[in-house]
DNA sequence: CCGATCGATTGAAACGCTTCATAACGATCC
DNA sequence: GGATCGTTATGAAGCGTTTCAATCGATCGG
């Protein structure tokens, strides 16, 4: 049914081997004949079968695959965008799946991509993921690095990013604005940027006192009584300033503070943390903090490539990102009252 | 390098024929055998070549691959998940890749997979894409379905959005609650869906005086002055809904009112688009409107697979889905002052 | 005018797999 | 005991491509 290469060589009247050739290199066939063939092709509708072709090279394609905890992940968004570029740079398609935090899916999808003979594979594995089969894959000969945190990780390039940093950051900035009390609002501390982001705010205000507020089985719209408790003490003993683990949650705190008659920044800073793109476009422009997201997709398939092109004398890497906090509305720099 | 299955084969003492069956027709081979294989390819590190084995069997894959326009559009996140979801349970796997919204790239990437033998293709077309590659494609015998408006794209499957019912929806919610005078803010009505529903709601408030405010050229942050505009004018003709184009738009616009003094939903009601995660988070919890994402996903799917299953009587089909208002704070049903 | 040289083209081998017709081998039956 | 059968294993053919050694003409230098 489909035309291959031969009925191409024969309608052109020439042999198999001057047709792949125009396909592959051109430079050794006559412009004339190139063109009669290219002709043939047209009128067949030939389309060239890449696994054949894959084969006949014992090759890799020329296929990048990123394997994502979960498709519905905004964070990941702009991290397969930055992948795509620099693929596309490379002149590689990069082609996404998600494991959805599943661990046996997550192998199952290892193993087709080693099967298809991928280039390479960006993977940010489901959480608690142990890594030998990946480690196996990669011992196979599948170029692999890691997407995330990269504790524990010995043995491959991975690129994460610099949560306790972060964290710090916002510290620091609140520490110069003078706050003394200020409130961490997160999921529980146990995930691994959850906690990094608490003591890096922690160890950024010494002097200060830090209260963590636990919102675990909170989602959007359901309120946050526990910092709504907090923030209805007394205006001595509440918190001055709120740090969000995410921007969805801040969002929310900026809503108690309303509920309450509390103003924002006058008497509560909030931070959020992910520079979503609502974040500028709240009643109160919120702090945050953005993360390289882009940029952490680059660097990626960067460091795959470079292990491909390596070889045996490959070193492996690993990049530590810096996120930025950007200061908005919700936590304008002003005198504040003595606290 | 890679050990292949004649390795296997030479390992446990049979024949590459018997190693193929333990892969494919296990029920042709002794239990004693076939663990003998099994037990050889372990200790070889076997890998199956999936491009040799899908030349031999002169077929598709059993890969989708849906074609988005931009990896950053959240609006797909949950339509990739529904796809994903129907592959699964067909026994498919999912991939994605972005067009950016440049036919080129949409075309060779459609090229690409054809050369793959994918089993069938998700399109959503870059905007004013032709179709007559896909025409050609589709001739060619990969079967192909199309997420988004079908107007003018007969000859394929195709899943969409009722998007003029989005718009009748606030329409009849608006004018049940008496509203007599709505803004329409959005990106230029040129935009097919911005259109739509647009004339969704004039159809559905017949009596109110409804005006669009184009906010071309806004972005996250702006702020929305030819909105403000219109929300400074005095009580008697200033408007009294405004229905926004998507949920970020709304989000701005509740900032805007709240800047002028102006509650919600007391002197305006505002309504959004999309049902976005943090329309619920928002100070006023937003009015909007839900899509159906991921039944779109998981319907384009169906008809992708149908279209495979049919063959030469296949018959395409067009999916219409309906979007569904969801009322929130920002439009509660209340007494209206005459207006 | 002949051998050498060069460029264009050819055809066969190889890639790793599946499958199919066939063989090998017992067990079963008359 | 020989024919027949069923079960299991075999090995070669074929999938569509690329590549490489070989071929074929034509051109060139002497």
């Amino acid at each position: 049914m489909r035309k291959g290469i031969k009925d191409v060589a024969r309608l052109a009247g020439v042999s198999v081997g001057t047709v792949s050739h125009v396909l592959n290199h051109p430079e050794l066939v006559t412009p004339e004949t190139a063109q009669r063939v290219r002709d043939a092709m047209d009128e067949l509708g030939y389309v060239r079968n890449e696994p054949a072709r894959q084969l006949a090279l014992r090759g890799r394609s020329e296929l990048i695959a990123m394997i994502i905890p979960a498709i519905t992940d905004v964070f990941f968004l702009d991290v397969v965008d930055g992948a795509q570029q620099a693929a596309l740079l490379a002149g590689a398609e990069l082609m996404v799946a998600s494991s959805e935090h599943d661990l046996e899916r997550e192998q199952r999808q290892l193993q087709t991509l080693e099967q298809r003979r991928v280039r390479g594979v960006l993977l940010s594995p489901a959480v608690d993921a142990s890594l030998d089969g990946v480690r196996a894959l990669q011992r196979r000969g599948t170029p692999l690095t890691l997407i995330g945190p990269a504790f524990g990780r010995r043995g491959f390039c991975s690129v994460s990013i610099d949560e306790r940093s972060g964290g710090r950051q916002v510290g620091e900035h609140l520490a110069a604005a003078g706050h003394r009390r200020v409130a961490y609002a997160g999921t529980p501390l146990a995930v691994h940027h959850v906690r990094e982001r608490f003591e890096g705010l922690v160890e950024a205000v010494p002097e200060a006192q830090v209260t963590a507020v636990d919102v675990a089985g909170w989602q959007p719209g359901g309120g946050l009584p526990a910092l709504a408790e907090l923030l209805a003490a007394p205006a001595a003993r509440r918190p001055t300033a709120v740090f969000c683990a995410n921007d969805l949650i801040a969002l929310e705190a900026l809503a108690e503070c309303a509920a309450r008659g509390l103003s924002v920044p006058g008497d509560v800073a909030v931070v959020g943390y992910d520079d979503m793109p609502f974040t500028r476009s709240a009643a109160v422009s919120l702090t945050t903090v953005a993360q390289p997201q882009e940029e952490m997709g680059r660097r990626s398939v960067e460091l795959l490539l470079r292990e491909d092109a390596d070889g045996a004398t490959h070193r492996h890497r690993s990049v530590l990102l810096q996120p930025q906090l950007v200061v908005r509305g919700s936590s304008a720099a002003q005198r504040r009252r003595a606290g």
